[in-house]
DNA sequence: ACTTATTCTTTGCTAAAGGCAAAAATACTG
DNA sequence: CAGTATTTTTGCCTTTAGCAAAGAATAAGT
């Protein structure tokens, strides 16, 4: 019966692999079409209108170092997509967030980028669309638990 | 019911982007245990013992350009893992293949990351790792579907 | 046969992505 | 106040990646 988890663990790892490579490129394309590189959009994605982050909290967020933050910050900050503040309470933090126009673009990010995943999604059932969804619900559980005990 | 699947679609694309992100890191450290780098590890494993493969080919299945590869197989060249002839039918085309030393660090290096996997998978049911399997099978269809027709 | 186009790979150059270690700035503690 | 710890930034270096031009070989046209 072990047998069983060793082909499945290799199936698995065989899809996830393939699956990693196309959404890089998907990634690629839609930040090239909204003139952002691809870090700007991955770090855009993530925080949310009206919220306030550390560069830390960005970084670890994003599984990266708090220095390469600093310089995609720095690229938001240039073309004045988010504002960086001095925290009041504790001034080594830095407090990012959007500016309206940081958060017109992010709003229009997800929307597009989520049209996009809909127009991929739209010829299957609803059951696969759910199945696609638990599939890789339980599988980014799994992969994000490992990497919080193997650091 | 259109609505239904903006919501699916909007809850996948959170989550792939996610999985995405550990994924990348769980590379990182994979390939960095092993005294490679990232794109190596990535193109080792594409490469099947006995078969060669062009430079071409290497890199539209890693959709990667042309000239990366060459820079990537230098590397596994200088390491002695591939080896790189001129084929004779048509002398344009390169032929890579794995040296011996190549194999075994191909083969050791497929049988540990499926066992990362194995170890991730574990504690999990036979049936939730199906629904895995299905789930990102599903996907992965449908992403490569995708970047195949937006070129 | 000889010129022209095509194809595959490599090379030179550049940009983007990313980390490490030291520095700078601030906060905390004895 | 001196020393320590924390957060971010800076300098420097590596890795990843593509583009455009050059090289090398084949295919096609006349």
């Amino acid at each position: 019966m072990d047998m069983k988890l060793k082909q499945q663990a290799s199936a698995i790892t065989e899809l996830t692999f393939d699956l990693l490579r196309c959404c890089e490129a998907k990634e690629k394309m839609f930040a090239k079409d909204h003139g952002l590189k691809v870090a700007e959009f991955r770090c855009l994605r993530i925080v949310e209108a009206g919220k306030t982050y550390s560069v830390q909290e960005l970084a670890t967020s994003m599984h990266l170092s708090p220095s390469r933050l600093t310089r995609i910050i720095d690229g938001l900050f240039a073309e004045k997509l988010v504002d960086r503040v001095q925290s009041i309470e504790d001034r080594r933090f830095a407090k990012i967030s959007l500016t309206n126009k940081g958060q017109t673009m992010v709003g229009k990010l997800k929307e597009e980028y989520a049209d996009l995943h809909g127009e991929m999604l739209k010829d299957i059932s609803s059951e696969d669309r759910d199945k696609i969804y638990d599939g890789i619900s339980l599988m980014q559980g799994l992969v994000s638990g490992w990497l919080l005990r193997n650091v």
